[in-house]
DNA sequence: CCCGTTTTGTTCTCCCGTTCACAAACTCCT
DNA sequence: AGGAGTTTGTGAACGGGAGAACAAAACGGG
């Protein structure tokens, strides 16, 4: 059975989820503009999002706005960070300092969105010597002893694809329950532990399909 | 009443088609190990997915199994890669050389998936002089030229997020109607462009709304 | 040729997410 | 103070997708 939690802990929808970090981003985009007090419908404009379905998402964490008025950008801006988690910062691992990850290791992103880059880890030597955005890039056996010191529960896999699953089974073993995955394969992981995939080739290919659809539309299909 | 529309029947979910790739791509792995025919069970793993899934995900296709037998790995991925529209190749500019443009004109994996950089763009001149995976970065002014010269329909911002929106003003202007965006902003564009976004503190953020509800019985910090 | 086995294609049901629409709640103005 | 004007929070309708279950089709063995 499920443990009965205490007050907040009520479950919010996955979508709902998946959105939040966007109404994070536009208010504090709003702030810096100085805007103090907004709408759902202006909030929901920055976000690009349907205003009610922006209501009904925020109504998943609390009643945090006054009827007639509007929400207030700092307070409504800290209570989502507080939702998500990212009033304080998490350790990030990365694993696979090629192209990539030398990106996301030079990403400045991470620092302001509650998440700090503990360690590079490679598993060619010939990288040992380099340092990416002020970090050493590590020998990849170091991973448990990193992820014990820093208490670290997220990794990133930048690795080739063949590699992307071995690497996954270390992390896990060694206590990531939180996998942000690069390469374009299936991970297989224990119950318990969340994988996301980021593949830039599905999401060209998604384009691709509908583009393609475009250009048939131009012969007209007279249906009607 | 479906009847046999080979070419025109075609209303194909949105889930279905950002799964599509995904079984391209366990096709083509399977192709390579040798396997010309494979099961609906079968492939439904090598894609991480459930069978019944991936074979109502198919019957929008048509019926290119045979029951009793299965699916021929060959025929049913060049069927698939028709579908998507990835049998010949895209091709695809790339706007903002910095961190991840390198990244992403260095990825071999375009190529292979129905993808072609025909140019790198950047705004800033100091960039022009490089050479990035055997394409010179060339000015931003030139994306209209390239654009009709190649026939470009796709376009990819790599930019920083306050650039974000005039990139894609200038894409759809010069004739784009597709366009990836990896910048952290909200992009608003005319009807009959598409528009996904790779965000990478998104993707974070989720697993740390997750990994903190994990971590409720072990002692919260900083819950006030 | 016929029957049992295998596996697809499809139907049906349930659940999640989106959107509409409106009552409740708050401010401001007279 | 009271009414008019706003804007939130939410109940309800709706649509789409996930998964279980099954009938239809192909194959092989006797
Ligand atoms: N470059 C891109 O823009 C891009 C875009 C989308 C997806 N990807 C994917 O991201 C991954 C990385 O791409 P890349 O271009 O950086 O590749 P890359 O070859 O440049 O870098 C891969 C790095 O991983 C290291 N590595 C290999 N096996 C390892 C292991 N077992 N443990 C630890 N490290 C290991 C290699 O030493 C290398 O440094 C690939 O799977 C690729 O498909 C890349
Ligand atoms: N580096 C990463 O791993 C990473 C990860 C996720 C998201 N992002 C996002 O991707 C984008 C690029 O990140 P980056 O690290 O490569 O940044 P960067 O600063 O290294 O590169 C940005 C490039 O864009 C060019 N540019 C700026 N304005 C332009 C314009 N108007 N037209 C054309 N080019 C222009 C700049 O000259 C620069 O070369 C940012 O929005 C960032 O938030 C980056």
């Amino acid at each position: 059975m499920t443990a009965r939690t205490p007050d907040s802990a009520r479950d919010i929808p996955e979508a709902t989820v998946a959105r939040l970090p966007v109404y994070l981003r536009a208010l504090i985009g709003l702030a810096e503009d100085g805007t103090t007090t907004c709408s759902s419908e202006e909030l929901a404009a920055s976000a690009g999002v349907n205003s009610a379905k922006l209501r009904k998402d925020l109504s998943y964490l609390g009643s945090y706005g006054t009827r007639g008025v509007g929400y207030d950008v700092e307070y409504l801006r800290y209570q989502i960070a507080r939702e998500i988690g990212v009033t304080h910062d998490w350790p990030v691992v990365i694993v696979g300092i090629g192209n990539l990850g030398h990106a996301l290791a030079n990403y400045s992103g991470f620092r302001s969105r509650g998440f700090r880059v503990v360690a590079l880890l490679d598993a060619d030597p010939s990288r040992h010597d380099e340092v990416v955005a002020g970090l050493d890039v590590r020998s990849f056996e170091e991973l448990e002893s990193i992820v014990t010191e820093h208490d670290v529960s997220i990794g990133v896999i930048a690795t080739p694809a063949v590699a992307a699953q071995a690497v996954a089974d270390r992390m896990v073993a060694a206590g990531i329950t939180s996998i942000l995955n690069f390469a374009p394969s299936v991970l297989a992981v224990p119950e318990g532990v969340d994988v996301r995939k980021v593949d830039l080739s599905i999401e060209l290919q998604i384009l691709a399909y509908h583009e393609q659809r475009k250009s048939v539309g131009t012969g007209a299909e007279g249906v009607s």
